[in-house]
DNA sequence: TGTTAGACTTGGAAGAATTTTA
DNA sequence: TAAAATTCTTCCAAGTCTAACA
């Protein structure tokens, strides 16, 4: 059947994502039908009634063709696009700020499509409209050129604001949010932020045995409100928990954080695995990850926990008298800038410094000092639960990855066996160079396994964890470029030019005793 | 004290580019 | 040299936190 454009359109959403598993969702089939019926014409409507009767396959085919044929596309036209995109990367991907030359983060307004909200998102499958420039504020320097709209249309606003750092933005329909235009992670603006932020969480060093204390003191509070914050600040402190902020109901997947854990997300355990005091925490967090984890914690906070459980429905909040402004402005009061989040940052930089130091050694070759960074790197990961899902390719590849080691094994048997025949041979005579041959084949065989062999271990430990987060927002950059240089491993062995860019400003100040 | 808007950081996945492998 | 695997980059959703207001 033949549609009209704008129902066209939505169909295209639709059907470009025939082969996702969000087509498969109850919720998402039930938001896209509807917003799709109201882009149709009262005709259309009369005849598209359920959406178990449509067949979008041939708009997927269409699609799936289409991107068939740009990867067939020959070299020299793959090139011409690239330049293309270059060039508007040029025009429009930088700004000029306090007279320097700064990139752009986000350049491009969203495109229109289907909502794609994660976990048990109500919204998923709605659409989500066109931007257009009469949606759009630009905030400009105020004796700036005031960059031009498209040709017949015009911005919802001009602005000259200094306080925010934003360029543009406007608000999107789905969760009626304001988007923003704002700088690329490499600029100066974004760079010194990124630095005040580490100079807290080290500051946070200096005054956290003392928190700690305070906290624990404050389990013994006659305050049920003392209490119950401080029993949340040792979960964000010891577990890297997130604040756990309140969220509308209805309006996004049901995800707690600290503040907000449910009485049906913990589990009492008198004893478990052989320790007393055990909590089993188990619940969905940002971006519906499930945090799962059995803790041995104090008698006190177990004690605690008892008393904020009693009497109360699964549904009910555990600290019920506790928020995360109330807990937030606590922290202000023990240390200027201190929030819940700073422990996240101060524990994941602390514990890689401390890994590092614990598993580096200095004789090592370089790949096992990487695969010692990669190490300390998971170990933040894990604290800060950032999971990914395995690779699709995960068994095959790592099989591929086991037979190879066979292989190599074989091969260094092999080249021992001649190097051995070697020696019998012309131990007596002076063939030193034939010898000195096969040693040094034996000696790169053998090399090649080792490296194999750490290669299999870092995979196999990585299956599920996701370094890239911690890496990028919360080890303290100046500890990994100080590991390097002490340890003569190449930074760009850890950071690849992106992140380098990102973290010029580290890179600019870091020397090799740098002490986070 | 609670509520909300606004601004900014954090987060995993998808898509693109590059490298490795067969 | 194609295709498979890996790495990099982009995308944009989903958090945190502050400030303004009632």
């Amino acid at each position: 059947m033949k549609l009209s454009l704008a129902a066209e359109e939505v169909a295209t959403f639709y059907g470009k994502m025939l082969e996702h598993e969000y087509t498969t969702k109850e919720v998402f089939r039930h938001n896209f039908f509807r917003d799709w019926r109201k882009e149709m014409t009262a005709a259309e409507r009369k005849v598209i009634k359920r959406l178990s009767k449509c067949d979008f396959t041939e708009i997927h085919r269409h699609f799936a063709d289409r991107a068939a044929a740009r990867r067939a596309l020959p070299r020299e036209e793959k090139q011409r696009l690239k330049e293309e995109a270059e060039k508007l990367q040029q025009e429009f991907g930088y700004c000029i700020l306090d007279g320097h030359r700064e990139k752009i983060g986000n350049f491009k307004t969203e495109p229109p499509g289907l909502f794609r909200g994660r976990g048990d998102h109500p919204k998923m499958g709605m659409l989500k409209r066109r931007v257009l420039p009469e949606d759009v504020t630009i905030n400009c320097g105020r004796d700036s050129k005031v960059p031009e709209p498209p040709a017949g249309h015009q911005w919802k606003e001009v602005r000259s604001d200094r306080t925010v750092t934003w360029l543009a933005a406007w608000t999107e329909n789905v969760q009626n949010a304001t988007k923003y235009v704002m700088l690329n992670p490499s600029s100066k603006l974004k760079g010194e932020r990124d630095w005040e932020k580490y100079e807290v969480a080290r500051r946070l060093k200096g005054v956290v045995d003392e928190i700690r204390s305070r906290y624990r003191a404050d389990w013994k509070s006659r305050e049920m409100k003392a209490r119950q914050r401080a029993v949340a600040l040792y979960f964000i402190d010891k577990l890297a928990l997130r604040a756990g902020n309140e969220k509308e109901e209805g309006e996004s997947a049901d995800t707690v954080g600290c503040c907000s854990l449910r009485v049906e997300h913990v589990q009492l355990h008198p004893e478990a695995d052989g320790c007393p005091y055990v909590v089993e925490f188990d619940f969905l967090g940002k971006d519906s990850i499930r945090y799962y984890n059995k803790v041995p914690v104090e008698k006190p906070v177990y004690r605690n926990l008892q008393l904020f459980l009693e009497n109360k429905d699964p549904g009910e909040e555990l600290f019920d008298r506790l928020t995360t402004a109330s807990l937030n402005k606590h922290l202000q009061d023990l240390m200027d800038g201190l929030t819940a989040k700073v422990f996240r940052t101060y524990n994941a930089s602390i514990t890689l410094q401390g890994q590092l130091r614990a598993l580096t050694r200095a004789e090592d070759s370089i790949a096992a000092k990487l695969l010692s960074y990669n190490r300390a790197n998971r170990a933040v990961a894990v604290l800060c639960n950032h999971q990914r899902a395995p690779p699709k390719t995960f068994e095959k590849s790592m099989q591929a990855l086991r037979s190879k080691i066979e292989a190599k094994k074989q091969q260094v048997a092999e080249a021992k066996a001649e190097l051995e025949k070697a020696r019998a041979g012309h131990a007596s005579r002076e063939d030193g160079s034939f010898l000195e041959k096969r040693r040094r084949r034996l000696e790169k065989l053998e090399e090649q396994l080792v490296r194999l062999g750490t290669q299999a271990t870092d995979k196999e430990e990585g299956k599920q964890v996701a370094l890239g987060t911690s890496k990028l927002n919360y080890l303290d950059p100046r500890i990994s470029i100080a590991w390097c240089r002490r340890f003569g491993v190449p930074v760009e062995k850890i950071y690849n030019k992106t992140q380098r860019e990102k973290f010029a400003w580290a890179l600019d100040m870091a020397g090799e005793d740098f002490e986070f």
